[in-house]
DNA sequence: CGGAATTCCCGTACGGCGTGCGGTGTGTGC
DNA sequence: GCACACACCGCACGCCGTACGGGAATTCCG
């Protein structure tokens, strides 16, 4: 049950040939850049200017090529975010074979998750408006299932499992990336400048008609740095999803 | 730590004077629609014809006004589409007060959730691409905090086990909604039709380079009516975020 | 070596989007 | 009854994705 999104597939493009590439023709003028290039070109310009800058004709100047090229590559836009999906997909560091600690080898996994979306900020919300399962997706996917195989959980389940631990991890970044976003947009030391949704958050919390939401802005918590709180929400994810095993 | 989406707020519309109307002024043309029309316009529509289907010009039309005129009650189409999540957001059935058992509590709001995004199919993707805290949403995260708050967690572990909670569903109904749109499109008693996806994810593994993925497609598992899934997955989460409590 | 075949490249154009601007008309309060 | 404040909304602009089709490049075949 992978991830979420509203959009049905959209029509069109048959998977099975979409992931194998297909051979260059013997004949004809030979292409002058490839689905790769394009794809890799469109992935810089969402790691630089956010998702809403991949434009066809942004990604083709990119290029260097005039925005109708594309599309002897590309059958249209929605493709190549798929595309961009899955190349990011391949940088997991995917052991061949589990380790035999089952546990450890979810945690290092999800961690790895985190880290390509904090390097790709546009990552989980491509992945929350589609479903995307390329040979790079496919084969985290299948590693995860072979580390979750001792795990004494009926196969479909194991399925779900991997699903609901990827939509924890990008929900948690988007959280974590959305938290220092508004802290470097006018820092918490000049906290004049504060977010505005923030400011309005805590200016209804004091208000006194939510006690318990101001009790939640207000204490500060055991440890904030990100990364001690993903791992501490983590390690309660895992132990919900795998209870009792 | 509410939801996901990769876009920081978007600039302008201070919060504060957002969420509550302003007077009518006394001189001048009377207004002849209002916000909250046009709000349940566009969440019709969406109902109907998918969150792509609302743009300006559409939701003025089905009012029977001109698109400008839509600007006099909204700054934007980025802010109509937050009104309409507040305003589903007022579907959930608060009770004053937590009931005392706050497992019930929480099983029953993830369940209201989970009814209401699947009365609006376009919610989980409206929610995954931004974070809006209307007076509606606020008294339904006031209301979750306060069931939490007997469990023994920290109060911003709170914050977190709500935003987690509520990710999860959206998560979940996005999948479940895929699902049923591709049975429906072809059912599954006349096989031949089915969904390209997945035809294409059964080929591939059936291939014999994905055991893990096979195997778990295969096997039908426990009981796979959609509630019951939920269910189970619901308890698995709520006992993974209250891990030991 | 020359044409034919094949393929890519991409300028132009179309329909649709969000929305800024400014004229027009309507209702209110004095 | 008058002036003003405001809502209404047609027009236009600059974006977007992408259908179409002519021209350029390359290879194949005779």
């Amino acid at each position: 049950m992978p991830r979420t999104g509203s959009a049905g597939r959209s029509a069109g493009v048959d998977p099975e040939q979409l992931w194998s590439q297909a051979e260059r023709p013997r004949r004809g003028r030979p292409p002058a850049h490839s689905r790769a290039a394009i794809t890799t070109a469109a992935i810089a310009l969402a790691d630089a200017e956010g998702l809403a800058a991949v434009t066809m004709r942004a990604v083709a100047a990119r290029i260097g090529a005039g925005t109708m090229s594309l599309y002897s590559y590309v059958p249209n836009k929605e493709t190549l975010l798929e595309l961009m999906i899955d190349q990011v997909s391949g940088d997991h560091a995917l052991p061949a074979a589990p380790s035999g600690n089952w546990r450890a080898d979810l945690r290092q996994f999800a961690q790895e998750q985190r880290t390509i979306m904090r390097r790709h900020p546009w990552l989980p919300g491509a992945l929350s408006a589609r479903q995307t399962l390329g040979p790079n997706a496919l084969a985290a996917l299948e590693y995860a299932l072979a580390v979750l195989a001792p795990v004494g959980l009926e196969a479909p389940a194991r399925l779900e499992t991997f699903s609901l631990l990827t939509g924890f991890v990008a929900s948690h970044v988007s959280y974590e990336l959305a938290q220092e976003r508004a802290v470097e947009a006018g820092g918490p030391t000049s906290g004049e400048l504060l977010d505005a949704q923030a400011r309005y958050l805590r200016s209804v919390a004091t208000e006194g008609r939510y006690p318990h939401l101001a009790q939640a802005l207000a204490v500060p918590g055991p440890d904030s740095a990100p990364q001690a709180v993903f791992d501490r929400l983590l390690d309660r994810m895992i132990d919900g999803l795998t209870a009792g095993m």
